[in-house]
This record gives C-alpha cells, structure tokens and sequence, in this order.
RNA sequence: GGAGAGGUGGCAGAGUCCGGUUGAAUGCACCUGACUUGAAAUCAGGCGAAGGGUCAAACCUUCCGGGGGUUCGAAUCCCUCCCUCUCCGCCA
C-alpha cells in the first residue's frame, strides 16, 4: 500500500547531492539556538517534566547565560553592522577615487572590539550549548512518572508461558547440548561478552535476521536499507548517543591528530536516523520508513557482573531496526503502529511476551515515551527485554535540523523521529532456544521461519 | 597508494586569475497574478536557511564544503581538514 512511497523514500534518501557534508562547530552553535527557543518558551514547566525522570534543570543558570548570550549576540552584531557600513562606504570612496585614509583611520579600533565581542560571544555559546546537549528529552504527559524499572507499567501480555514437564535448561546449556555456541572460542578470538555459533543456532540465528526484514518490507511499507557501521561524531551526537553516553560505545582511533575517530555503531538507530540530518523534506514525502539489518556494538560500561552469561548481553549483537520519520502531529499513532511491528514479529514466532510502558525514570536519553517489548525466557522465569520502542518527538531531528516543509506555512519545520527493534536478534535465539527445547536436548524451529532454514523443523546435535 | 580536477541557492551553472554596494548573473523547477471555456504557451511579479528584532512589519547579523588566517572589507587571497570526480596502481 505504501510501497510506491516506499520508492519514493529510497529515492529521495540516496538522491546524490543531499548528504550533507560532517559540519562541527557552526553547526552546532546554531543547534543551540533553537534549544534555546524551546526552552525559553516554559522554562518552569520544562523544569517540571524533567524533574519526572530524574533531571535538575538549572533554571536559573540558563536564564542567565540565556540572557548574557542575547545582549553579547545584539553587541556583536551591532559591531558587525558598524563594520560593514564602514566598509563598505571605504569600497565607495575608493572606487570614486577619494583618499582612503580619514575612513580607515576611523575604523582601526573596530576590528578589535569586534574580535573581543565575537570571542566572548563564541565562549558564552559553547557553554550554553553544553548546557543543553545534556538535557534529556522531556517525558510526555502520558507516560507515568517513577524511578527505575520498578514503576514501569505494563500494558498487555501476549501468549501463554510453556508449562515444561522437564527441567528446563536456559539457552546456553540448550544451544551447546547441540553444538552451537562457542563461548570459550570467543574469548579466545576476542574476549568476554563475545560468542561464536555454528551450524544450525548460527543458522537460525541468520534466518531471524531474514524473517524479520522481509516482514517488515513486504508487510509494513519500511524500506531496506544498508548503512555504515562506523560513523562519525556529528552522527553521534544527532542521535544523542554524544556526548553524555561517550563511554557506552566503540571507538576508532583518531586518523590524524586533529581527525576525530569514528565510532561503531551501538544501534542501526544512528545510521538509519543520521539520513535525516540536515535535510529538508517535502510534506508528501513523510513519512519515511526503513529498517536495516546491523550488528550493534556496546561497551557495557556500567554493567559489568550483569547478565554475563550466555547471549542476552554481548559487546557485539545483531538486530532489525525500525526507524520512522514522521509529521509531528502522527508521530503518537506511529509510535503505537511502529510497536505493533516488533509486537508481529514476536507473535509469528509463538514467543509469549508483555509489553511494557516505561516510567519516567527509567527511559533513553531522547526519548518522551518508550515502550518495552518483554519476552517470556523460562530458564529466568521472567519477561527479559527484546525489543524497545521510542518516540523521540522532534529531540533528534533539533539536533540533527532534520525538517519538513509545512505546506501550510510553506516553512521547515522539525519532522519527529522514532525507532525500535524489531527486534533484537539474538535474545530472539535465546528466546526461542529456551522457548521451545523439549526433553530430548532438541528445539523445534518455529513454523515461520521453517522456510528460511530449508525445511528444518527441529534443531538437534 | 600516485597524478590531476573540483566542491556556489531545489537543480543546472556564472562569478574566483585582477578582494569592495554579490545572498550571489542566467536557465530550469516552483508559487501568485494576467490572458484562456480549461490547459499549454506567453507576459508581470515572487521564490534559500538560521538567529536577532517587531503586535506584525521594516530592519540587522550570519551562511558560497568544515575550520583557521590575511584585510577596513573575502564566494574571491593564504593555510589546513573533509568530501566528490577522472586517470594509473592495488584489491573483495
């Protein structure tokens, strides 16, 4: 149905000419200005919704410089007036042959006041967009307000948990009961946080990778898409992954002294996301959907000790990204559309699951309401996460300047931007590794994916 | 990796050697109006972005790949980084 759009998207993304060139500073001295504007706007309420998961807002401190930064900007620019009209009237004097020298005697003390105003200017701006390169995106109303996972709220369960009439395993004593994880192996080559797989887990652990893609292009409207692995900072910081969370991702080394490094990608969500940064789109080109199949890579700082067996929580995983550019006013019913995609994948599978909405405190960075896709794994006898679904609003796309044309204003305007795993795909192996082993040490190979694996119905030593 | 060419508005493409009222000729696309039964064609006008400012305007500042420098003044000169293209080499 929405396959020519499709088209049309694919078209209008790889269009040469559009990718915008990496820009660092100027770029981001303009991101802040419009930071500004959004906050200046309530900045007591800002305060207040941001207290919701966890943020002190230092209002006081951004009125101030908010307002240092407007009396330096009229002060410069009121000098750069001076100059041009200086300048300009030497150009004319000059041109009409008069003697230059009265003129630029007048201005000899104008250069450096300019310099002075520009440079304190410049500093006062830096700051400030610190200031708010570290501010969290504000939660929506509709997202209840808590502190940890504790208060997340669920939503609806899906599936009945398989009553076993054996002990279950979890999904590592099941995958090397049939040869197909290799933890030592990846130590060896790598180190801790890493695996191999081979034959038949490695298999379907490629086949999900598939099954999910195909699904959402053939059955959703997203178009595929392959992107870098490695990005650089600009792209880093337009999702919002710099600079707070630096530590949490790969890092390349600088190629020059002055080069910045680039950075493995901790989620398709950067690359997929990045397509949208600095550029202008037509109204009638929105939305945009794509997915993208990519490894993801994660530093795991902060969680050393935790989950560090088996697969749910590697330096290197796969997942199926979902990636939306929306108008803002549908940007809500894309997030529950968007949901509703993972949610498919998981119920083709027959992998009970929950969904949760996440409270206030225990959402990303950018997000303003998150969804949790949770899977059933017996061996934890709990719901563990698969699949995490965002509504950015329009956090990413500011600091991107990713825009649309509001045929209404005939203006660009901020486009919204969400994302989500659809799903994560190896704690979709875990899931169904432990889901579906039976008393024999074998796993049945769920009936959708059957075709991508020539026919196999059951995995087995 | 070696040699050369180049990066200008939605697109194409001048300007850069010899810096000055150039946010930038011209063409295309697009919008409005006139003409027309309608359309095409033609004619007239408009048509980049961000920030400041204003009730709204006027108006001001900045942006010709990024950064820095020279200068009263830089799209134009200098340095540097990035990217693109052509040829050679190498390679999946």
């Amino acid at each position: 149905m929405v396959k020519s759009d499709a088209q049309c998207n694919v078209k209008c993304l790889l269009l040469p000419g559009r990718c915008v060139a990496g820009n660092t500073i100027s770029e981001r001295l303009i991101k802040i200005m419009i930071d500004q504007k959004y906050l200046r706007q309530d900045i007591a309420h800002t305060a207040e919704r941001l207290k919701r998961r966890g943020f002190d807002l230092d209002a006081e401190t951004y009125t101030a410089l908010d307002e240092k930064r407007k009396a330096l900007q009229i002060k410069t620019q009121d000098l750069q007036n001076e100059r041009n009209v200086r300048s300009k009237s030497i150009g004319k004097a000059k041109a009409a042959g008069e003697d230059i020298q009265p003129l630029l005697a007048q201005v000899s003390d104008l250069g450096e006041q300019l310099d002075a105003a520009k440079a304190e200017l410049n500093e006062l701006l830096q700051t400030l967009n610190a200031f708010c390169l570290d501010i969290p995106n504000i939660p929506d109303d509709s997202v209840p307000v808590g502190k940890d996972e504790n208060d997340n709220v669920e939503i609806s369960r899906w599936g009945e948990p398989r009553q076993f009439d054996f002990d279950v395993k979890d999904h590592v004593d099941v995958a090397e009961r049939i040869n197909g994880v290799d933890f030592e192996q990846a130590a060896k080559l790598t180190g801790s946080r890493f695996v191999v797989m081979r034959g038949q887990v490695a298999r379907m652990h490629r086949a999900l990778a598939q099954f999910m893609l195909d699904t959402h292009t053939s059955q959703y409207g997203y178009t595929e898409m392959y992107v870098p692995y490695l990005v650089n900072a600009d792209s880093m910081y337009g999702t919002g992954q710099f600079p707070k969370f630096k530590e949490d991702a790969f890092h390349t080394e600088p190629a020059t002294e002055e080069g910045q490094g680039l950075s493995l990608i901790p989620t398709a969500e950067v690359p997929l996301t990045n397509l949208a940064r600095g550029e202008i789109f037509s109204a009638d080109e929105l939305p945009i959907k794509m997915t993208a199949h990519t490894p993801c890579f994660r530093s795991e700082a902060g969680s050393y000790g935790r989950d560090t067996r088996g697969l749910i929580r590697q330096h290197q995983f796969e997942k199926v990204e979902l990636v939306q550019l929306v108008k803002p006013e549908q940007s809500f019913e894309a997030l529950e559309e968007l949901t509703g995609h993972a949610e498919s994948i998981l119920q083709m599978l027959e992998l009970p699951y929950r969904k949760m909405l996440l409270c206030s405190g225990d959402m990303g960075f950018g997000s303003a309401k998150t969804y949790d896709l949770e899977v059933w794994l017996p061996a934890q006898n709990t719901y563990r996460e698969i699949s995490s679904c965002s509504n950015m609003l329009d956090f990413q796309a500011r600091r991107m300047q990713a825009r649309f044309r509001n045929p209404e204003t005939n203006k660009p305007e901020l486009l919204h931007t969400l994302n989500g795993s659809g799903l994560a795909v190896g704690r979709t192996l875990v899931a169904i590794l432990e889901n579906n082993q039976q008393a024999d040490g074998s796993v049945t190979v769920p009936t959708v994916l059957q075709p991508y694996m020539g026919g196999i119905k059951v995995l087995s030593a």
